[in-house]
DNA sequence: CCTATAGCCTGACGGC
DNA sequence: TGCCGTCAGGCTATAG
């Protein structure tokens, strides 16, 4: 689930419901996702602290708490947030568990524990923060910035746009999403492209994530339009009826429209 | 610089 | 039903 929309639409939840409650307790249930520090110093440093604000920078939740530290999550392939209210049984693959003040809590899921949890004072100076790239939608972000970044690889587009020190929060699915809308082939070599499909790809690159957060990641909303809800194994493509291609680029499952693509 | 591979972990799903 | 293989929206380390 988690690529730079779905992340932010646990952003947008956390801080609907979470922002500043005091929590009394914390339960770590996964040892191992806690990077840097123990987790005695972990749960003490939490306790009695409140959520100040949530900030996104690509795929990690940056918490801040009215202390100097800020708590970050990375949500991994599997991870989710579910808050709830009274004396009711974590919901399943709860690694972290935040119990608010008021008989609140919130629940860091993640089945295969590959999300990652931090607990600093300089979340910007962690090295998995600090080596990414731009953020695709800040207006920083131009035209200019892609085309000189890219002028320096010749990788295939798709593994290039997964690079998450080339351009932050883009995942599998939607790499793949804004290579339909831009027309492009996965496999091409980035420095084989045009300056109009380069263009093109900068321009879905925006596209393609401002609607997805439009509509807070739900894409199914996007049926009519977006390709994510429309690429399952046996199906053909939604605006042209060809067969679409599945193939394996940088280890990773790949779907693309021969047609629609070139 | 690039690519492929394995590894981290565990669950869901399909085939036999 | 049960076992087994395969796959999974992330990311890193390593070898060639």
């Amino acid at each position: 689930m988690p690529e730079l929309p779905d992340v932010e639409r646990r952003r947008r939840y956390l801080c609907a419901t979470s922002l500043h409650k005091k929590i009394i307790r914390v339960e770590l249930l996964a040892p191992d996702m806690l990077k840097g520090m123990g987790k005695g110093r972990f749960s003490q440093l939490l306790k009695g602290r409140v959520l100040d604000n949530v900030k996104r920078r690509a795929k990690y939740l940056i918490i801040r708490l009215d202390s100097p530290y800020s708590l970050i999550l990375h949500l991994g392939m599997t991870g989710d947030l579910q808050y709830y209210k009274g004396k009711k049984i974590p919901p399943p693959f709860t690694r972290l568990l935040v119990h608010f003040q008021g008989n609140s809590h919130l629940a860091f899921q993640n089945a295969r524990k590959l999300g990652k949890i931090f607990l600093t004072k300089v979340p910007y100076e962690l090295p998995c923060i600090k080596q990414l790239g731009p953020e695709p939608l800040e207006d920083n972000f131009t035209f200019d910035v892609f085309r000189e970044r890219i002028k320096n690889h010749k990788r295939a587009v798709k593994p290039l746009l997964l690079e998450q020190s080339f351009i932050a929060g883009i995942g599998n699915l939607y790499a793949d999403e804004v290579l339909f809308q831009a027309g492009i082939r996965p496999t091409r070599r980035s420095n084989g492209l045009s300056q109009v499909e380069l263009k093109r790809i900068f321009k879905n690159i925006k596209w393609v994530l401002d609607e997805a957060n439009r509509v807070n990641a739900e894409v199914e909303r996007l049926k009519n339009k977006f390709f994510i809800p429309n690429r399952g194994p046996d199906e053909v493509c939604f605006r042209c009826k060809t067969p679409l291609e599945h193939l394996r680029i940088g280890g990773r499952t790949t779907c693309y429209c021969a047609r629609c693509q070139k």
